[in-house]
DNA sequence: TTTCGAAAAAGTGTTGACACTTTGACGGCA
DNA sequence: TGCCGTCAAAGTGTCAACACTTTTTCGAAA
């Protein structure tokens, strides 16, 4: 959907509105003029408007009727919320991916994977957005790669990445291939879930420190 | 969403616009025409086209750049990937408002569930709303709420809906809010999710006999 | 000085007209 | 007869102007 060849004007405002929310131009919870992107893009205001319809569809943007269009806080209780769905949603589209995907699909992910290991390159997303492809489960898809993964990038875009997961994410990812190779739906979707609910209770964990630091101070 | 007070024109064309869905003037697959509906309403064609686009986030509408809308067709693979979503997304639901909801809302809802079955009333939705709303996660209730069962209430207007499924499902309901008040988390969501599988797998078997239907004639 | 209220400014909601794309029908050509 | 290109009709995409709502400003009264 993002990288898709563009149609209408309404389909490069939404990718150039994004691009400009992760480049952090637009802060996160700064407010969108309908007329002042209309000026910058050089269309008019109806297709900001239809542009700002589709991304408040994915939950980047809030809006109420009268007031400027909010981008989305992302704090941490909402990526706590986004993860605790993305637990579940993701655990049911590894099971289904298992039973979907061909040995040779499977086998290009894996080799994939283990080229991306050598080369330090980073492939979390990566390897959900191809499990949520190969769920055969178009609405599954949707939801993870047009809504929840977008919000996700937008998170990381900002927040500075802690290190020190890599090596332990990268193990997890490892064993969710395995079984999915091995045809173990049950033992896909659990470890997915660990895999996510760890993430989820990182970021709980830092709540928790923030609330105390603001006690503080 | 549905019932909330209507503040702009948009508003109220989405309400009427579903409500022609659900009354079957409009077929599923059918066409929707921005201007034949503008006329109807007595509203301009703007209204009409973010009503579309709003209901198209909602998965209700399907729509290419200058091709009429389509309303979704929910065939029966089309529900099947409903109800695997629903299992998923409403079995954390349910484990979720196991911890958040307090004692009073829960015997409210045991007394609303006993009350309605001495009164022979379904409450299948019902209670499934009840829990999204109290889950505390608020990206949960909206997927449920405002996306899966307007879906859900749209697939059960079309089809009749077949009895004999009634006296389990009051039963495996009521084991649900049985756990829920014991506050087992675990337990709440393998029923639910158990629940709604046998749900699933009761629409696969008539995917069955209708293929074997079609083959034959 | 502070508070309340009215008026102006800013911004979104709605409209009708025009531009572009798709679809289906018609006629020429093999 | 069947196929392909052209053209008209239907329908969606875009635009600029106007209507309504919200927010801010500014001045008068307490």
């Amino acid at each position: 959907m993002l990288d898709g060849e563009e149609r209408t004007l309404v389909d490069r405002v939404v990718r150039e509105v994004f691009a400009l929310l992760l480049s952090s131009e637009i802060p996160l919870g700064g407010q969108l003029n309908e007329a002042a992107l209309a000026a910058r893009f050089k269309v008019s205001r109806g297709p900001i408007r239809e542009a700002i319809k589709q991304l408040q569809g994915r939950g980047l943007v809030i809006k109420e009727p009268y007031l400027k269009a909010r981008v989305v806080s992302l704090s941490l209780p909402d990526m706590i919320e986004i993860f605790q769905l993305r637990e579940a949603v993701e655990g049911m589209s590894v099971r289904l991916a298992t039973r979907a995907m061909s040995d040779s699909e499977l086998d290009e992910m894996l080799d994939a994977f283990s080229a991306a290991r050598e080369a330090g390159r980073a492939v979390d997303l990566d390897l959900h957005v191809r499990i949520a492809e190969g769920c055969g489960n178009d609405r599954i898809r949707a939801l993870l790669c047009d809504e929840l993964y977008y919000l996700l990038r937008l998170y990381r875009a900002r927040s500075a990445d802690r290190p020190g997961r890599r090596e332990d994410a990268f193990t997890e990812h490892w064993q969710i291939l395995r079984a999915m190779r091995a045809r173990d739906g049950e033992l896909a979707e659990s470890l997915m879930r660990a895999h996510i609910g760890r993430a989820t209770r990182s970021l709980e964990t830092l709540l928790a420190q923030q609330a105390a630091t603001t006690d503080q101070g």
